[in-house]
DNA sequence: TTTTTATATAGCTGGATGGCTATGGGTTCG
DNA sequence: CGAACCCATAGCCATCCAGCTATATAAAAA
């Protein structure tokens, strides 16, 4: 029941850690001092969260010597938009059938 | 702070809610007792969840005697599409960056 | 080696929330 | 009218989780 998601929703639901990920689009790989010194949280939940985007798979991290690197990885955004294509293609559909209904109704 | 999109990824976030909202751009039009009948938790718990989806602007509700019917209003999903192609579009200006620095490299 | 710096982990806590049952409000049926 | 029905609301409880501080781990610097 656990569809691929299913966790990029859960994960990108909390504001601090979308905030992170879209940092990390916009202005590309940084540390996790540099992502703490603007997130207006403590380095430890800084971490916390950029795990929690790694098991997304939103982000990469890369180590070099004591800091970690993260990256935004940004593929993995693509079960997102296949589910509002999906919902968006079943409204056409039922739309299209009403289209249909309605051109019959008219002969 | 609270972007369009917020609200959407909280709401979208729990899965017997998005179960709700995906069958009713499936199916179209559903009352609350048919919608009950198969979201494996108990009518209040799923008008709970009506009423969120609706604060949020992904269902309208429609009373006809003492039933209710809601149903998907799917524009409502355009700060997240939106939202997915602007990050899309911060990567790839990146990567056309990256593209153009290689290139001055590249003389 | 000792100290400082960078990040991760552990443990705690308050607040948010999803589930339940019980009940209220309003509508249709007998 | 009263009974049955549909849905929404109220109130409660357990669980989850985002935040904190303290500390562990590990690397660079002194």
């Amino acid at each position: 029941m656990t569809e691929p998601h299913d966790i990029l929703f859960r994960t990108l639901a909390d504001p601090t850690r979308r905030a992170l990920f879209e940092r990390l689009c916009r202005e590309g790989e940084k540390t996790v001092g540099a992502l703490t010194a603007k997130a207006g949280v403590s380095q430890p939940v800084v971490s916390k969260h950029l795990s929690l985007l790694k098991q997304a798979g939103l982000v990469r991290d890369r180590h070099e010597g004591r800091q970690t690197h993260y990256s935004a990885q940004l593929d993995a955004l693509a079960p997102l938009v296949d589910w509002t294509g999906r919902m968006t293609r079943f409204w056409e559909a039922r739309f299209d059938d009403l289209e249909n209904l309605l051109r019959r109704m008219d002969q």
